[in-house]
DNA sequence: CCTTAAATTGACGTTAACGTCAGAGTAATA
DNA sequence: TATTACTCTGACGTTAACGTCAATTTAAGG
């Protein structure tokens, strides 16, 4: 009835919430929270969730989505769409869509944060001046 | 008794608060809120706020910092600092240092915001050659 | 003086992404 | 089998920087 998980099992088929955890430096609080957002939903054994390697995967791309700055509610949007196995396509183009304006906020956020070093720099300069002996 | 404001006054020597949030783009709730959190202290006449030319030049040092990502908290202690007559350059000295930790996590921030966008690239070069008809 | 426009305070709401208990059940180990 | 060690759910808390009423007061203009 079950013909996976009863042969030989070398590598981790199923992981707990601790193993993830551990495994991703995330606490056992921030899998549950992704799960009630929708972002994972591992199976269980009883109360107890077990997180296949399709789990871990997606919990992978999650951090990825992370790093790149998407929200836990784009990368929700974007997970679901990979799961709708028919036009693929499409839904590569969608994600790429949104990629790219993600790069596009990127590239404003490094534009303003090169804006607010300059700024800073100058004015440590004016502050340097009036600290300055010479003058 | 009031050797001031009785003289010309073809400057504005004081503003209302509808003034300063029209002329800086904030809201009223804005600015009370600043001086609930204790950024400004303008004045009153009967219960109605009158901001000082004073008052506004500390807006524009709040815009200013807020612009290069200082927290209100920050801003007010440096603010703090500049009102403390004595002991001028140390206080100086002082936001110096602040200047300079923030111009490093700004340099760390946009670090980290180029190795989204390198990443991303990334990504979408991997989507596109998905879609891309030549396999 | 009357009307309308502007100002006031206070209290509660918002958003994101979790953290922090609390109380209780369950799994692994000696 | 006893004792840890882990897990579960649910509810409320947190942080920042304001927004959104609501009920009143006050100011300005004709």
């Amino acid at each position: 009835m079950n013909p996976s998980a009863e042969m030989a099992e070398v590598v981790p088929q199923v992981f707990t919430i601790s193993d993830l955890s551990s495994e991703f430096e995330l606490t056992t609080r921030t899998l549950r929270f992704y799960e009630t957002r929708g972002l994972l939903e591992p199976s269980r054994r009883g109360q107890t969730r077990l997180y296949s390697r399709r789990d871990r995967a997606r919990l992978k791309l999650i951090l990825q989505g992370k790093r790149v700055g998407f929200s836990l509610a784009d990368i929700k949007e974007m997970l679901d769409l990979y799961d709708l196995k028919d036009g693929k396509a499409t839904q590569l183009r969608v994600s790429l869509k949104r990629f790219k304006e993600r790069i596009g906020d990127l590239e404003r956020q490094k534009f303003d944060v090169e804006e607010a070093i300059v700024d800073l720099n100058r004015t440590c300069q004016i502050v340097e001046g009036m600290l300055d002996p010479g003058s």
